[in-house]
RNA sequence: GGGCCCGUAGCUCAGUGGUAGAGCAGUUGGCUUUUAACCAAUUGGUCGUAGGUUCGAUCCCUACCGGGCUCACCA
């Protein structure tokens, strides 16, 4: 484990090296290794000395003439079309076929036998065996043989057979050398299973877990899915910045930052919402992007402080059409992805058959909380309701609370719109696992939606929870740019109660609505989150490259 | 930030108040169709860090570092 400073990280003082200094990879910086071996020469024996053998042997296989760092590999295919276009072949069509292949790959398990040996293959996720005979291969190339390992990357030529166990393989007439790994790789059999250096050392963790590659090429083809889909559906892909002066459109605490030339404070965004829509002002009818957003806030296996969402936002539209269009996309993308309806995730079966269920969220209370519907229009009922259901303002073991106010004036400061979605996230969020749409929401916690002409208490928006969880936000976008000023300013309001997350307001966006933006709905949906139930991932940071982790002290 | 749990060889894991073991990997020898190849021998560890208790700590206690789950916050 490479946070531990544990010794074993440490280069060896063996004079054999012939680098003076040497990165360790976890930290990235250069150690001095005669400094370090005077400083603890006792810590220096136990990796080095595995990372010594392999310096060696790799200078060997420099002295046997061979490029240590070769700059190209002869290569005619891929491992992947070695399997594919000979897998369904038999040991006698392949023996009158005699094809002769030239690929590349790394040695993930080596079986010898003397004069001969098996080498397993691995590119991306295909594998494939090569048999190497001592008298099939030139005297140099046998001796190169003899000084690889497990990790190193080796390209060969050879004819496709199958052996008598009737395993598909390469018989090699050429061994060449690429490069070495001069470390060694985690046990062949349990391979890597510490997630703290999966999540670290990713690198080491796409070596040898192959589902870990699964999942990442499932999740490039979910976004190759959507961006298909939206070019073919006549949007156009912007970017918009993700370093804004003010960072609105969401309710969430920024990352805060600063440019040196202009001397300003600058935010990261929490969300790309209002300049998509300045976008549609501006008349380009159909956008989306797909990028990254910032939150200033907790990690989870549901958090990522930065993860990836797509928003669309489509003129002459409203928050049904959308609702139609998601059910679409997604049951399309599982098709696509899974080449069926259902999933299973966390051990439960998600149908992405349509329609999708719909609750409005009060419906969603009443069902999944066990409640009296009329009870949620009564404010006091509502309170009380809270207080019992939303584990938020239970206070902690010690007696103390989260904040300086007691839970329950906390509960008094808020505005029902806010308690209603406090109750439907304690009592309705996690009993969401097939796709289902709540909707009706409170005019009080959304800022940036349109109400309904039959209740101004509610807007027309919608959230897509799957799993338990919100993959999707949309709704009939707000374009009255006198009530967007007064919902900011209600928002600024809610801020000088106590909620530091409430929305900031944006005059430029106000004043960008008052050149007339057309009824117009919009959405947002999650794509790492979506990732995980489309790969059964119980965690965010199995669908995240490089999660955001501590880095590590010495 | 709170609660619970974890950190022992390169990897996966046992284990004990008397300074540590296994499998795989590595090394050496044998083996020219194996499949976690096999057979024989063998190297490798200040048991996360720092204090404390103790005659003695890897084990018990405290703090710290890193991680996981969970709650809070949030998407």
């Amino acid at each position: 484990m490479p946070g531990r400073d544990r010794c074993s990280d440490r280069p060896s003082r063996n004079p054999a090296n012939r680098r003076s200094s040497f990165v360790d990879s976890t930290s990235g910086r250069d150690y001095d290794v005669a400094r370090m071996s005077e400083e603890s020469p006792q810590l220096e024996v136990s990796e080095s000395e595995l990372i010594r053998v392999r310096r060696e042997k790799l200078d060997r296989i420099a002295a046997l003439g061979f490029d240590a760092y070769p700059t190209t590999a002869d290569v005619d295919t891929t491992i992947a079309e070695v399997v594919a276009a000979y897998a369904g072949k038999s040991g006698e069509e392949l023996e009158a076929a005699k094809a002769n292949v030239k690929i590349a790959g790394r040695i993930m398990g080596i079986r010898a036998f003397g004069k001969a040996a098996f080498l397993v293959l691995s590119e991306k996720t295909a594998r494939i065996q090569v048999y190497c005979r001592m008298d099939s291969l030139p005297e140099r190339e046998w001796a190169l043989y003899q000084n690889l390992d497990a990790g190193d990357w080796v390209e060969v030529a050879g004819t496709v057979f199958r052996t008598k166990t009737n395993e598909l393989s390469i018989k090699a007439s050429h061994l060449g050398f690429l490069v070495k790994a001069l470390r060694p790789l985690p046990s062949k059999w349990h391979g890597l299973t510490d997630v703290e250096q999966r999540y670290r050392q990713r690198y080491v963790d796409l070596i040898v877990n192959d589902s870990v590659k699964a999942t990442f090429e499932t999740r490039a083809k979910i976004v190759r899915y959507i961006r298909n889909y939206f070019d073919g559906n006549g949007f156009i892909e912007v970017e918009t910045p993700m370093m804004q002066p003010i960072a609105s459109g969401a309710a969430a605490r920024p990352f805060r930052t600063h440019h040196n030339a202009l001397d300003i404070d600058l935010f990261m965004r929490i969300a790309p919402e209002l300049y998509l829509k300045r976008l549609i002002v501006g008349g380009l009818s159909r956008v989306y992007e797909i990028n990254r957003n910032f939150r200033n806030e907790g990690i989870s296996t549901q958090h990522n402080p930065e993860f990836t969402m797509l928003e669309f936002y489509e003129a002459y539209a409203d928050y049904n059409d959308l609702i139609v269009r998601t059910e679409e996309l997604f049951s399309g993308l599982a098709h696509e992805v899974l080449g069926t309806d259902k999933v299973q995730f966390r051990g439960n079966e998600i149908s992405f058959a349509r329609p999708f269920k719909r609750f409005t969220m009060k419906q969603a209370i009443a069902e999944f909380g066990g409640i009296d519907i009329r009870e949620l229009d009564d404010r006091g009922k509502l309170e009380s309701l809270v207080v019992a259901r939303a584990k938020a303002f239970h206070p902690k073991a010690d007696g103390t609370h989260g904040s300086s106010d007691t839970p329950h004036q906390k509960i008094s400061s808020m505005n029902s719109g806010k308690l209603l979605a406090e109750l439907f996230e304690a009592v309705a969020e996690h009993a969401l696992i097939n796709p289902t749409f709540i909707t009706d929401f409170p005019t009080e916690v959304s800022p940036l939606s349109k109400q309904r002409h039959d209740d101004p208490d509610y807007v027309e928006r919608f959230e897509l929870y799957v799993g338990g969880m919100e993959v999707a936000n949309a709704f009939s976008e707000l374009n009255d740019a006198d009530e967007q000023d007064r919902r900011f300013r209600q928002q600024l309001g809610e801020r000088e109660r106590g909620d530091d997350e409430a929305m900031q307001m944006d005059e430029d966006y106000v004043r960008a609505l008052e050149y007339g933006m057309p009824p117009t709905a919009g959405e947002g949906i999650g794509i790492d989150r979506l990732t995980m139930i489309l790969t059964d991932s119980p965690s965010i940071r199995d669908v995240i490259l490089f999660p955001l982790m501590r880095p590590t002290r010495e």
